[in-house]
DNA sequence: TTTTATTTAATGATATATCATAGATTTGCT
DNA sequence: AGCAAATCTATGATATATCATTAAATAAAA
């Protein structure tokens, strides 16, 4: 049975929240998807971050994040302008458009977490964090080893 | 910090194990993906589902099914023909080629599964299960209940 | 100061996700 | 039988993921 292999379970829950937060934040009427959300999080904290260290944070890829913040300019809940200092870099700010509607999801996003969360202890969160953090943690040194086997 | 949000750990924890799985299935010289591999060993084990059925034992779409079955079938990995009895309906078979590409694999998907879950014990794993399940059921129960408020 | 290496963003190609819908076929109802 | 509803696959449109590569600019090295 698939629910025992538990990265099936991993791809499952994940899907399941995605699908439940995006409706969400649709019914709200709000035009902006979870991903999109997230990277425009991430650079109005951190506004003099470049692509790849986006996606660092957010974990997804450059050229995902690339494409992401271009639909952000499209929807004009970002601005661009190309940096003078150095001009291979692009200075990022946010619009109030962009302000506001973070704003305006922000409860909506804490409310899908705690909805989620329901009736689970800290205890057991906490359990959570921990076991997916050792799992990451295998994978990634048994993928960079694998990748740099040799180290000069 | 965006670590302290469970949805964050889960996304970025399954990713690591996919570019990792991946990696491996990769570098061993097999020219699949795990996403296919996966329509694949359902296939096989069912031959007799439909799209809808494959898609919700592996929690897809029935569209991304039909995608990735049809990718089976150009790679010659799987073999369609109408069926006789209800011409809506396509039957299902995996080539020598499939079955070998599967068989060769399953080793490969073994070890990834026991390298990522490396020094947990089993009652962490089953922990694991437990609570990813619980928020599972919490984000489809108030999926549905927003969906279909009321019955009739 | 040229040359070389590195950094940064953009983009092509392909795979997958998601929603919606079309088209063909079958089933259920009357 | 005849029509409506349900089923099944295919596909369009858009978003994201991933890898690879390019182009431009800067930094480092010779």
């Amino acid at each position: 049975m698939l629910n025992d292999i538990i990265f099936y379970s991993l791809d499952k829950t994940i899907k399941q929240y995605r699908q439940f937060a995006q409706a969400n934040i649709d019914r709200a009427g709000f035009d902006i998807t979870i991903d999109q959300w997230l990277v425009l999080t991430v650079i109005g904290e951190s506004p003099e971050l470049g692509q790849a260290e986006i996606a660092d944070r957010v974990f997804k890829d450059q050229a995902s994040v690339a494409r992401i913040i271009e639909l952000l300019v499209k929807k004009k809940l970002l601005h661009q302008t190309a940096s003078q200092t150095d001009r291979r870099r692009i200075v990022r700010k946010l619009t109030k458009e962009g302000k506001q509607l973070l704003e305006a999801v922000a409860p909506i996003i804490s409310r899908n977490r705690a909805i989620a969360l329901n009736e689970l202890e800290p205890a057991a969160i906490d359990q959570l964090r921990d076991t997916l953090e050792t799992i990451f943690t295998n994978c990634r040194f048994a993928h960079k080893l694998a990748n740099e086997p040799v180290s000069d």
